[in-house]
DNA sequence: TGTACATCAGTGAACGCGCGTTCACTGATGTAC
DNA sequence: TGTACATCAGTGAACGCGCGTTCACTGATGTAC
């Protein structure tokens, strides 16, 4: 029994070319990065003349912050996922390790080298904030020595910004540890700053990541 | 008593124009990012013309290596210097965020987004290596607990790579974690992923400092 | 001190390129009666 | 079922732009005798 068919022939074949035209985006991304991102070339690529792409999107800018938005929602995908899963902190390091070195580029896309003057449009930011969600409730759920520093009282504020999450400071203070720390080994693993150190990135990121667990 | 004369007076022209060239060529980038850097564009805000500028450098590619050397030769004599004047690696800490917070698109263009295919020639290598030296003292110098983990034990490679340097594994561990989380809570935070959320990062950074320190 | 020559900074024209984007159009596909 | 019309994907030409880079040159600065 095929599903109801709310989608025209005519609808299908343009999602079918826009997603088309994002894969070959992703592809040039990977290969020279987003900055030589060109659609005139993606056009070239999908054997058709470039201001064929302008059927499908307003133009490179649109057809960018798609990606970016599709990046996000991937992750925030696999996130929640794996947390209904039942995978704890841990899990959801090895969740965005997995993510970012299967297309390096692309995390750099979302997490990389900001473009001054851009601004994410808001329905980005809000996928971003889900990602963050399920990390402070991985959080939430991690037993707390209860011990809080300095920065624990300040972090009220956020906690607003969460949403009024109710997880303790120390939790909250947590998961912002496990965006820079995680992110910080990532993000130098994959720009090559370990190659040619002598030890395993990974290694160290799993010893980062058991750290912040609480060991 | 003036010093010895070993530049004739063309030389030090050429020297100042390299350095002017290269001033207005950090203000670009800082204004619209390291891809948005133009030769032309340098030239004309110069009040020269664009061909001139091949007099003082082999083209845009030999800029810019130029510019990531004198960046990271910048932060290796900042290391050192506070190094020599008594830092431990909280001081060390928060040179490099000076540092990066003085020009966030620099600090980007050592950090941030690779270019695929780029490789750093051996001299910047180098220097990098250099900062690297003067965190790992600074390590060596801290009281350390003697506990071990997992990493400690594969680190000895790592060890070839600092030159032998006979610090203890922990301390090799925390010098590379220092990167990894001073990185990733600098990188963030000049990206902008903070803003908005409720808590100063400068705090956020402090506390991962603190713990990185032994606290 | 003055003259002849070499050095070298900077110019302007030119080349070829690829970019994003617009526009008027052709031709195929789908829709209404 | 067939015909008239509307929709819309894709083309090719064109626009204007700025880029990196080369080349032959002018004119000023420095050097040697």
């Amino acid at each position: 029994m095929p599903e109801a068919r709310t989608e025209t022939p005519r609808e299908r074949y343009r999602t079918q070319v826009r997603a088309e035209i994002k894969e070959h985006a992703w592809e040039q991304i990977a290969t020279a990065g987003a900055s030589a991102l060109s659609l005139n070339a993606i056009a070239k690529r999908m054997g058709m003349s470039g201001p064929a792409l302008y059927r499908y999107f307003a133009g490179r800018d649109e057809l960018i912050t798609e990606l970016v938005r599709d990046a996000y929602r991937s992750l925030a995908d696999g996130f929640k996922a794996a947390a209904g899963s039942g995978a704890d902190l841990a899990g959801l390091a090895h969740v965005l390790r997995t993510w970012a070195l299967a297309d390096p580029q692309r995390y750099f896309l979302v997490f990389g080298t900001p473009v001054p003057g851009y601004h994410a449009p808001d329905d980005i930011t809000q996928i971003a904030a889900e990602t963050m969600a399920v990390i402070l409730d991985a959080c939430a759920a991690l037993p707390s020595d209860g011990t809080s520093g300095d920065f624990d009282a300040h972090i009220d504020g956020h906690r607003q910004w969460a949403g009024g999450h109710p997880a303790p400071a120390a939790a909250l203070h947590r998961a912002l540890a496990f965006w820079t720390r995680v992110h910080g080994a990532l993000s130098l693993e994959l720009a090559g700053h370990f190659t040619g150190m002598g030890f395993d990135p990974a290694l160290l990121f799993d010893a980062e990541v058991d750290d912040l667990s609480g060991r």
